[in-house]
DNA sequence: TTTAAAACCATAAAATACCATAATTTAATT
DNA sequence: AATTAAATTATGGTATTTTATGGTTTTAAA
């Protein structure tokens, strides 16, 4: 699975269907299932997305932690409830369910954000100002701060 | 993958388009993907360049680093978000995004700047100022800086 | 039978592939 | 070292494909 790259400003149509952006769709070509995982992010007003491949290796990965991380537990448990798996339409479509739009805001437009193995959806709105808080942060409060 | 190294003024044509420098093309040779990924850099006023073999690099990093460094989760969180992954053409060339070149003060005319693992692209007469700038900075401030 | 969901069809705009040529670099030959 | 030939690289323009988006019809479910 390559990675997800960049963001795309999508709109919604009167049935809520929006395009998944054809970079994203490429990242899970190959893939068993052709579509995403939905979720709604447990400390932002936006929407997580995975690919299923992704899905099916936290189990994995949980599951090897286990019983000892009741914590871990947690979270994943909330995770796996959470989670919608959604097929794309034939020209890359998807619905995303009424719940998700409500607890990111989205009404008639939607921004993709990719986050490497996941992605956002967001308010276009609500992504600009948390994107220009967190460069602001980068700037100000850690200006040195180098990976690169 | 081999160094990005030396400077090279290519042409923008109406399009966008730009031929990425051959030598840079053959530094991401042998990589699946065929290409770079460019994004703004979020400290000058230019365009940052690097392999996606390095993007993916990162991408495996801060996963394992996961919720610890909240920084370093803003960054590279800026960093996918911003990401433009481009495949060259059959010609080597790549469509630099409006807002990349906005951002750096591209028109017509471009400068490739290696820098070893990653390469900045430049206004060539913004680069011409801030390389003076720096060399100067480096004959005054810190005469006798070495690593050679 | 009313509603919702899925499949189908159509199109404008944008992105990409394709073809042709000019300029430059590298190699070969004198 | 100079000259020519060959190969590579940069650049310009056109054609084709993909993508996003809107609408309609069919199927399934409540």
């Amino acid at each position: 699975m390559s990675l997800f790259l960049s963001s795309y400003e999508n709109r919604l149509d009167t049935k809520g269907r929006i395009s998944v952006p054809a970079s994203f769709r490429a990242s899970v070509a190959n893939e068993r299932f052709s579509g995403v995982v939905l979720y709604r992010s447990f400390t932002h007003n936006c929407i997580e997305g995975l690919s299923m491949s992704r899905m099916e290796q936290l189990a994995a990965a949980t599951d090897k932690m286990g019983v000892f991380d009741s914590d871990l537990d947690d979270l994943s448990a909330m995770l796996f409830a959470d989670a919608r798996p959604l097929i794309f339409d034939v020209t890359g479509r998807i619905v995303i369910p009424d719940d998700l739009l409500k607890h990111a805001g989205i009404t008639d437009k939607a921004i993709f954000v990719g986050r490497g193995n996941s992605f956002q959806i967001w308010n276009p709105d609500a992504f600009k100002k948390v994107q220009e808080k967190s460069l602001d942060n980068l700037r100000t409060v850690r200006p040195n701060l180098t990976i690169l």
